[in-house]
DNA sequence: CAGTGGTCTAGACCACATC
DNA sequence: ATGTGGTCTAGACCACTGA
């Protein structure tokens, strides 16, 4: 049994009429972000909630409800409902790595290798894409991963040295198989969402290096833009796959 | 007002143990695509299905909400309840393109062209994909998009003869924008979801052909398979992109 | 004005996980 | 046995729409 003191919890100003349910999803969301919660931790009971708010159970529930579709928590019946993580099992973690072969094996389940390490100043694409200033100093890294015993997968990782200083240091010191776990444990920065921009162009000559791939052939270029649970951007990454072994997979409705 | 009968209506023979608002989901589901109610069609109230089905306006509003997540109906306060339609506002219909250029204009609201028709039997990867037997007799379309007057995307679509009859002359008859529209008012197949892997590949001759590009050019495969509301996967089809103006975008969380 | 969906409450019973 | 979330009910009041 989690213990939770039962404080009022009163829903801070705030753009009005909005209705309760999404005022105290509002909070809750403030609290997780504010570290109250940590990323693997239980949040108190619907009803230790709903007594913080004076608000019904049902009121409550449909808060959490949109938290949990968002996929920043997890609810088992029984058990109580969880901040997500990048850590965790893998039914129970955040999952934004799309590539995939037919067989349904993950990439990002492979070795990975880090295999470069830069100070750079963010160049136009990665600028407009974090929504920074163009120029400002941050550190790239170059992880390959391989599939099959072939190497598939070239990231080229960027950093703003302002978000997160040191990170290098980190980096080699854990050889993290998950940086957002690492920026979760380290930084306290819990990204939820991803934009990825995707484009087949002719391979370049480092990529082909790395991806051991005649330079020229179509390679899939991945532009991704991490976001964290405030919105903000906090990382950009191009990934360089070649996709006769796998492939990426997106389904909407 | 419109005016609705208040038949009862049991919810049949069903996966049991489902819970009652899944299981009234499913019911108005099938209803929808019966055709009891057609695109645009306003449904009974909440308070007349609640009344139908003999169960609560909690559960009912539960069941109707879900299909409104997921885009088959919209609901408006006041008004009524409706059928979600292709040929809908472009803000209620689906949409499941999701090429478009850096400044946000869409491939798939530029002007398309029906350039091939053929008779063929579903080969290897068609039959995979769609669930059927290899050698099933199909329609295949080739169809050209254009953005800034220049050739972006060539569709090779397959349909199912057995799903589909007839279907050529319909779209020689129409020169549908929308091929889903097409299913739904002439076949009362509504798509409701779509699959896609994606490779970066050289270009074959037929494709360079078409999209004016040099053959072995870098381009991006988009293999997508549609789903109607049942579940039944209904089309299969074969996008090639040139990437040079336009990307793929793709967000998850 | 009557009817619609949107919000909110207060209760009930259940399956499940944990101790 | 206790506590969790999951389902279901039966009401209430509201804002909005359309005739």
């Amino acid at each position: 049994m989690i213990e939770h003191g039962v404080k009022e919890h009163r829903v801070p100003k705030q753009k009005i009429n909005q209705p309760l349910y999404a005022q105290i999803k509002q909070d809750l969301m403030r609290r997780v972000v504010s570290g109250e919660w940590r990323p693997g931790d239980c949040l108190p009971s619907e009803s230790n909630i709903a007594v913080q708010y004076k608000a019904s159970l049902g009121t409550v529930r449909r808060a959490i409800q949109e938290l949990a579709g968002e996929g920043l928590v997890n609810r088992y019946a029984g058990r109580g409902t969880f901040v997500n993580s990048h850590g965790g099992s893998p039914y129970e973690r955040f999952n934004f790595h799309r590539l995939s072969s037919a067989s349904g094996k993950r990439v990002a389940d492979e070795a990975s290798d880090f295999i470069a390490f830069e100070s750079i100043q963010a160049d136009s694409t990665i600028a407009t894409g974090l929504g920074i200033e163009e120029g400002e100093p941050g550190i790239q890294f170059l992880r390959l991963r391989a599939f099959a015993e072939k190497p598939v997968l070239l990231e080229r990782i960027f950093f703003r040295e302002k978000l997160f200083p040191d990170i290098a240091s980190l980096i080699r010191k854990h050889r993290p198989h998950s940086v957002y776990l690492l920026m979760e444990q380290h930084f306290h920065i819990l990204v939820t969402q991803v934009h990825e921009k995707l484009r087949s162009v002719a391979a370049s000559e480092l990529e082909a290096t790395h991806l051991k791939i005649p330079p020229g052939s179509p390679v899939l270029h991945i532009e991704r833009v991490a976001v964290d649970m405030s919105g903000a951007p906090v990382e950009w990454r191009l990934m360089t796959a070649v996709t006769q072994e796998v492939h990426y997979a997106c389904s909407s409705s």
